[in-house]
Formats: structure tokens, sequence, C-alpha cells
DNA sequence: GATGAATGAGTCTTCATTCAT
DNA sequence: AATGAATGAAGACTCATTCAT
């Protein structure tokens, strides 16, 4: 299994409960405000207002704006997927490997749903910032972890397992955004997320 | 095929040959210089430097600055994809499709090298912007629009085609950024080529 | 005679008149307010407000806020001693060296009062910054070298010209110090002048 | 002698000892920090981190920061030249005056080093606030008191004791400057030294 | 048409001081 | 008395856009 690299930022944990709960109230408020307006829309006083914070306080707990959305991106990963692939266990004896893969696919629209832009501006931004690339390679790989989990238990072994997953991955996520945003008049949803479901299923099912 | 919607934006269109040009050059320094260093990291004055003009001349041609963005993107989309696809005509004759597709991967690995963070970038403003979106979409169609022409050159005549090519375009895209700026250490680039191409000529060969 | 060593700082430097000019009413005005509040309570608005211009256009002339400080010390050097100097060439003949010293001990006296507190800010800022330090070395190398061209229009050519010109000129800045800010009651000023002035002449008097 | 003016300030004096103590605590963390950073570069929070208290306390002992300075000031000027001025007593008997002299501006040099650039911000500060002013002069004379008395021990009666004393003060001050921090290049140190000493002996050997 | 100096609102960040615990 | 988290006003600096020349 891949294993997450230790991020090793010098900034003050806080240890006392309602501590805790201040610096999550500030990433979730910060993670909303990017989702919805983006990295460099949003301004420090907006997340410390949503927050119910002043601006001051941000910086005992982030070092700048962009840790706060480093710690948004770790608590994005974190949410998103696991809950859809863990719900596959309940559902391995009742449906078929292509009903689930398109459950999942399914699941997976409705989750992006609630993070917009974020995906998208993480990937940009980790093209110009070593620390958003890292945090966007922590997410990543978590997920792809996730998929090979959920291989293993439907008794998927096929060879490349990673680089499989990871293709898969891909290939939802773009099929996400394209029904969530571009939204081209001239394609088929349907037929797309069968296609998609298909291929998938056609490429982890080879086994050795 | 699908029909690039019509650009409705009230800018002056220069009709002196020398004037052409100019907005050329800006457009042109633009797109560098987001594509080296994204939108919000580019400055106005740094544009009109770079076109060898000055920062009030900019606004004869465009409305404001995500205006040039918007040619950029136009400019963009133009550019990168068709010289390849236009030059899979003259392979088809001496290699196979799995040959073609492969060779398409690598060189479009190659042309996206040259314009690192502006497709991300255009992807993540497209999610906040509707003009951008809009932008996005006509560059995303032409390149569906082209492998659509490559796959009835190659005789390829899939049901749902514009899906398809989607899903392929999407796969190699996806592809092209991880191998360029992800690049997780674990995952072996030369497999997931090859897997993709071989998901894509599976996916397009299926004659109805 | 000690030379001023280049500074190689990389500011834009404003080649037209008017341009010229308004740098020219920045560092004024900066100087001023530095003098009256010091640097650490005078900020770039009032600067700007008080040179007639926006807080955006400093940033074309100076680095930075420290940077109108530092052209203000060069500024401030070149202003002060410099006329008292010249000015004794014409006392030359008529008055005798005691009197002259203590002419300019007098005259010192009275410029110095506009300078405020420039002097010391920049002796205590010079502690802890190196830019500060090297135009206040600037500073303090054009007052020790128009003193030792005094001396020569003079005729004094005591040995080691440069340290008894060093001494002299400290004794008479704390003077001016102690004279205009301090003033301790207990101490007779007219006393002092009269005491700092026999050092000196003492001093400088002894020929080779 | 002249004498101490009273101090004004309505700071609660704490009585208990424990307190006592962590007022010095303070007023030496803080007095330290000022030396090493300057009054502007150093905030509560680290005064407080260093002397191992609460950043609240500090203002239980203090009004505000520049109470804290204030106070670092008086304490400043009890400990750096008070115990040079009583070694000298025991020299009195073995060396002459300008070996005396030359040894203090040694042992001044010396201890000067360890206490950076408070001098000077006090200086520069004293100029726009009454109150530090009011704190540096007390440290002034002091310093002046103990050289009148250094005087009277080795019999030394000029007239005008005061204010010469003043003047040897600040000639000595000057050079430590100078040497520690200035450093000009073509400035030849030792002469200055023995320039300062020469001058200063005669100043103080003139008996009426 | 062309220039580029000028604007000033907007941004992130700091820090002396307070106050609920 | 003591804590240290919280405040929020104030600061330096940026930059898209304008306009006098």
């Amino acid at each position: 299994m891949i294993v997450l690299a230790g991020d090793k930022r010098t900034v003050r944990q806080p240890r006392q409960k309602r501590a805790i709960e201040k610096k999550s109230r500030i990433i979730e408020a910060g993670f909303k405000l990017f989702c919805e307006k983006g990295f460099h829309n949003t301004n420090t006083v907006e997340i410390a207002k949503a927050a119910g914070v002043s601006t001051g306080i941000l910086y005992n707990y982030f070092v700048d704006k962009k840790d706060i959305f480093l710690a948004a991106i770790d608590s994005f990963g974190n949410r998103i997927t696991l809950p859809a692939f863990q719900a596959t266990e309940s559902l391995k004896s009742t449906f078929s490997l292509p009903e689930i893969v398109r459950w999942l696919i399914d699941s997976f629209i409705k989750s992006h749903d609630q993070f917009k832009s974020a995906h998208e501006e993480i990937r940009a931004m980790a093209l110009l910032d070593p620390e958003v690339a890292s945090a966007f390679n922590r997410f990543d790989l978590q997920t792809v972890n996730d998929v090979v989990k959920m291989m293993q238990r439907f008794g998927l072994n096929p060879p490349h397992p990673y680089e499989k997953a990871h293709i898969a991955v891909s290939l939802v996520e773009n099929l996400c955004h394209e029904i969530l945003y571009s939204r081209h008049e001239d394609l088929d949803y349907d037929i797309m997320i069968d296609e998609v479901a298909r291929v998938i299923v056609q490429m982890l099912s080879v086994n050795p």
C-alpha cells in the first residue's frame, strides 16, 4: 500500500478541546468558502467571520491563509471518498460488480456536488505550489489506496492494481466534473456513466 | 458535429493589420505568463511588458484582465491538440491503432508540458466563472470533435462516439497531468500509458 | 580622503523631471515625518498624504518604507553639515580658530534643531539593520571628510586627522543633542560649549 | 550632586517576595530582548515567554509595553557603568591616570557589547517620548555622578566638574559605538582610544 | 491611437491589550 | 493572582484600472 508521507509544518497544535473545535470551525468555514468562491476570491476576513472568530486568531492556528487551504485539502480528502467505499462492503453480497461500480459513481457525483470547485483549484494550485502539490498528492493517494482496498474485498487481483485504481479514479472524477459543472448539452450522461462503469469493470476484472 | 457557440463579447475588434498583431502579441504574452505563473499570479503590467506595449493599451483590446485570459483560452485550444490529430493521418497506413493511440498519448504529454498550469487553472476558474466555463467548453468540444474526426478517418464507428471521445480525452489528460506534475513515486508510468491506450482502443473498437 | 561606497539598490530611477520632483517630494515628506515622529511612528499613508501622492505611488519609487528612510538619510547628510563648513571659508581671515569652532558649534546646534530625532533613530536602527548602518556610515564619512577638508583649509595638519576629525564630530554632535533635547538643568551649557571648543582646538592644533 | 528625580508612575508595587521576583524576571527578559532586537521588534508575547509568565500578567506589573522598557532603562543604568567605576578604586595606587582612563574605556567597550542597541534606541526614543527622556536622563545623570565621584577619589578638582564629566562620558560612549558597531575601515581605533584618553585626562587635569 | 504614472480600495498579517476562566 | 486565547484596529504593500499628456 502507498504510505502517506508525514507533513512537518511548524504549526502550534491546539491541545484543548475548545481550541481544537475552533480550529475545526476555521477549516470548515475556509473550506466552504474556498469551494464556493475559490482560494483567491476568499479573504481572511470572510473566513474569520464565517468561522465566528476574529481575523487575528486565524494566525494562532495557521501560519497563513494558504495553510488554512492546505488543512482544508486534508480535511476534504478524508471526507468525500471513504464513506462511499465503506458502504460498498454491505452491497457486496447483493449486487454485481458493475452495479456496485455504477452505484459508486452515482454516490461520487452526489458527494462531489458539495465540494464544487475545490478539487480543480487544488489541482491548479498544485502546479504552482509545492505545498499544495504535496497536500493534493496525499489526498490522491488516499483515494487510490481506498480503491485498492475495495478491490481486494471484492476479490479483484489484476496486475498493476495501483496504476489501474488511479486510472479508475481519474475516470470517475472527470465524469463527476463533466456532469456537475460542464454540462455539454450534446452529451448523454447516462450513456457516459454506463460506459465508464463498463471500462472500469473490464480493466479491473482481468485476473492474472 | 457539435457546433461552437458564438462569442457575444462587446470588444472592439481591431481592423488594421498593426492593431491585430498587437492584440495577438498581448494574447501570446498573457497566455505564456498564465501558463507559467497562473492567472492570479500574473499582473497586467507584466503582460504589457512581455507584449511590448503599454498597460493602458490593454484596455483598448480587452475589457479587463480576465478577457485576455479568455482570449488566451481560445488561442490555447486551437494550438495544442489539432497538430497532433492531423499528424495521425500520415501514420494511418504504417501503424496499428494501438500504436497510434500510444503515439498520440506521447505527443500529448510533450505538448502539455509547455502549457503547464493553464489547463488546470482554466478548469478551476470555469467552475466559478460562467465566461471562463464557456471558453473552456469551446476548447473541450473542439478537442472532442477532433477525436471524433480522427475516429472516422480510422473507420471507427462505435455507438455514442462523442461520449466515448470525451472519456478518451479525459483519460489522456489525466494521464498527462499525472505524469508531468504529480509523479507518485509508487506508480509505473509506462504501465499506465499502456493501460490507458488499451482501454481507449477497446472502447473505440466496438463497432455497432 | 575616505571614499563613499556606491550603493547598488535595484530601484527604478525616475528619469523625467516631474518624476524626479515627485520622488524628492516623497523623500522630503518622509524625512520630515521621520524627524518629527520617528520611523516606527510614521506610516505610509501619512507619508503619501504629506507628499501629496497616493500610497501606491510610493512603491514605484521605493522598494519599501525603509527605502524611503534610507533615501532620507542620504538626503539628510547632504544638507546639514556642508553649508556650515563652507561658510567657515569666509570667516577664516577675520576670526581666530577658537572663534570659528565656536561659531561652527553654534550653527550646528541651530541646524540640528530641524532634524530632531532623525540622527539618533538612524544610529539606533543602524545597530539592527545593515542597510541603515551602511547609510549612516555614508553620512558619517561625509561629515568627517568635510571636517578634514576644513582643517586643511585652515592649515591644520595634526597626525591622524581622520581619527581626530571623527572625535571632534562626535563631541559636537553629543553637545547638540544634549543642548537641544536632554536639557539637564544642572549643567551650564555655555561652559560646555566653551569646553568642547577648547578641547577640539587643542586636539587639532598639534602639528607634527 | 545631581539628584535623581522621583518616579511618579501609578504602577502597583509588588510587596510579596515572589511578586517582586516575577517583576524582576520580566524586566530582565524585556531588557535582554530590547537589547537584542530593539523595542519595536520585540513583542509582549516574547517578553512574557522569555520571563516564563503569561502575557496577561505583564499588565499587573506594568501599565504597558513601554513601561517595561522604562523599567529596563533604570535597571540598565545601574548595571553597566557602576562596577567599572568601582573597580578603578583598586587600581588607583598602581596605575597612572592615563592608564586608568584607558582601562575604563576598554572595560566600557566590553560592557557595551552586551547591551547592543539598547542605548542608542533609548536615546532615539527619548527624543519623542518625555517618559523615556526622563528615564534616559536619570541614567545619564547617574553615570555623570559616578564619574564625578571617581574624579574626587583621584583628587581631580577641575572647574565645572559635571560639565566636563558629561563631555568625557559622551566621548567614551561615541567611541564605544564607533568601535563596536560602525567600524569605519579607514580609522585606526587604537589611535582613537589613545586620543580620547589623552583628551579626557587633559580636560580633567586642569585644577583651579 | 498610445503611454505609463497615478490611483486607492483591498489584501494579508501583526500585536498591544483585554477578560473569561 | 494568573492564564493565554481572543480581539480588532492598524500596518505595509499590491494591482486592476484610469486618464492627462
